[in-house]
RNA sequence: GUGGCCGUAGCUCAGUUGGUUAGAGCGCCAGGUUGUGAUCCUGGAUGUCGGGGGUUCGAAUCCCCUCGGCCACCCCA
């Protein structure tokens, strides 16, 4: 028991950049993930449940000179000495599940994942956020690549989102990537002095990183840099002609930005990125993805090509709410039991009641008739069963509608599911 | 990791140049005669003013530390 002088108040809060997601907002999150597993199916992706946490090795394939590995990975040791760390991606469990059972290809699966980084939270930005995602893996194909941009296209679309617009670019082959990266370090090094020196650093350990910098300094130097547009090969040319062909062939606008590099190492060929222009903060990139044709091989697979995207819930519902689409009603029960004769026939129609396929609640602790009604209009039933002592007696309950009119019943004991179903209409199970 | 702003009831916020038992709205709870919600009326509970320390006769108000939130950089979803 705490001392009468000590200071109350709850000892423990949720970490630092994290929230609690409570009812009734839940119900957006309930909605989307709905919504995305919808599209998915549709497109033949199937669900993929994957261990939250992995070996470290697995996630530093993303590129060990990316910030994510770096510095803000949650990893830690097991009581068995193994050096773990939290998922902060998608993509790669996905791989190291894909070399681990060698599924037939094109492998096509969806998930829905929280994911962490040790980063200084803002507004979009989290230390746990939570991705939907898919990953294609097996087909080099470019037409996959326009599917998988599409499926992220139509979910936005799907939820109501109208301000959102797509960068794609593309790195070219692995051998294109290589020798460009080498191409703008060299240019990156003969302006090192001109260079912002937290760009300067940078040029060494990740020369393409320094391509999307926002520092004016850097940007003076980036202006005469080569692009990756002219160092490619004819068939990364071609693939990427390919997709864009594709896009323009659906009516998916989008604009071609030689500088989008993204954070993750292994993306080959096309890449991807969808913003939004409802947020006002920095945080924009509500999605973003690409092909992969190196990592199955970093991982210990066969040399297997993959593309895939992840999207994030937080900063696509605060979309939602700037563009002010996609709202959820409040769940709500059908029925509300109010039992004013100590609790147990409430207790037991409830129950029956949702036997029966009817979503029913109920009040607790022997409240009054109009703490209970209240109760009732609260949960935002359609209808209120009422049993009182009359009730009892002539073997009946009252059914009184909740809202949109109508006036109450009293109705025989055994024909009370009948009448509820009838009440709510023809579409009710 | 760097810098700026902020932290008062469950929620949104007032709190005058530091001055008596800290307020409002909403929400919650209970009543408004004997069994009926959403409207209306009345009443009530809840905060040791994020936490700790300091200055002062006296601190929600000033100072320091700390925790947390927001915003920008960075990075990304």
């Amino acid at each position: 028991m705490p001392e009468p002088s000590e200071p109350t108040g709850p000892p423990f809060a949720a970490p630092i950049g994290t929230r609690d997601v409570l009812p009734p907002d839940s119900r957006r999150w309930e909605a989307l993930v709905a919504r995305f597993a919808g599209e998915a199916d549709r497109a033949g992706y199937g669900l993929l449940l994957s261990p939250l946490f992995e070996s470290v090795g697995v996630f530093a394939r993303m590129g060990e000179g990316t910030d994510v590995v770096r510095k803000e990975m949650y990893d830690f040791a097991d009581k068995g000495g193994r050096h773990l760390a939290l998922r902060p991606e998608g993509t790669a469990s996905v791989v190291r599940a894909f070399v681990e059972h060698h599924p037939v290809v094109p492998w096509k699966v969806w998930y829905v994942t929280p994911a962490f980084r040790y980063e200084r939270p803002q507004a979009g930005r989290y230390r746990q956020h939570h991705q939907v995602g898919v990953e294609a893996i097996g087909s080099p194909d470019p037409d996959l690549d326009v599917e998988v941009i599409a499926l992220l296209a139509g979910f936005y679309r799907a939820l109501g989102l109208e301000q959102v617009s797509l960068v794609v670019n593309t790195m070219g082959t692995p051998a294109d990537r290589v020798a460009y990266a080498a191409a703008v370090a060299d240019h990156l090094r003969a302006h090192l002095g001109d260079l912002d020196p937290e760009d300067a650093e940078k040029v060494d350990r990740h020369p393409l990183r320094v391509l999307d910098s926002k520092r004016r300094a850097t940007q003076q130097v980036l202006a005469t840099a080569p692009s990756i547009l002219d160092s490619l090969d004819d068939v990364a040319v071609a693939h990427f002609e390919r997709v864009r062909a594709g896009l323009v062939a659906l009516g998916i606008a989008h604009e071609v930005e030689p500088r989008l590099v993204r954070g993750l190492d292994y993306y080959t060929h096309t890449l991807f990125e969808f913003r939004s222009g409802a947020l006002s903060s920095a945080q924009n990139a509500i999605g973003g993805g690409g092909r992969y044709d190196g990592l199955v091989e970093a991982l210990g697979g066969p040399p297997t090509p993959g593309i895939g995207f992840g999207a994030g819930i937080e900063r696509i519902l605060l979309t939602c709410e700037a563009e002010g689409v996609f709202s959820v009603p409040p769940g709500a029960v059908d029925v509300f039991v109010v039992d004013v004769t100590g609790g147990e026939r409430a207790r037991d129609l409830t129950v029956a009641l949702r036997r029966a396929g009817l979503g029913a609640s109920r009040a607790f602790d022997a409240r009054s008739m109009k703490a209970q009604m209240k109760a009732a209009d609260r949960s935002g039933a359609a209808v209120a069963v009422i049993v009182g002592p009359d009730e009892v007696a002539a073997d009946e309950i009252t059914v009184r509608p909740l809202r949109g009119g109508g006036d109450q019943q009293r109705v025989a004991s055994a024909d009370v599911v009948p009448h509820l179903r009838a009440l709510l209409g023809e579409d009710r199970p």
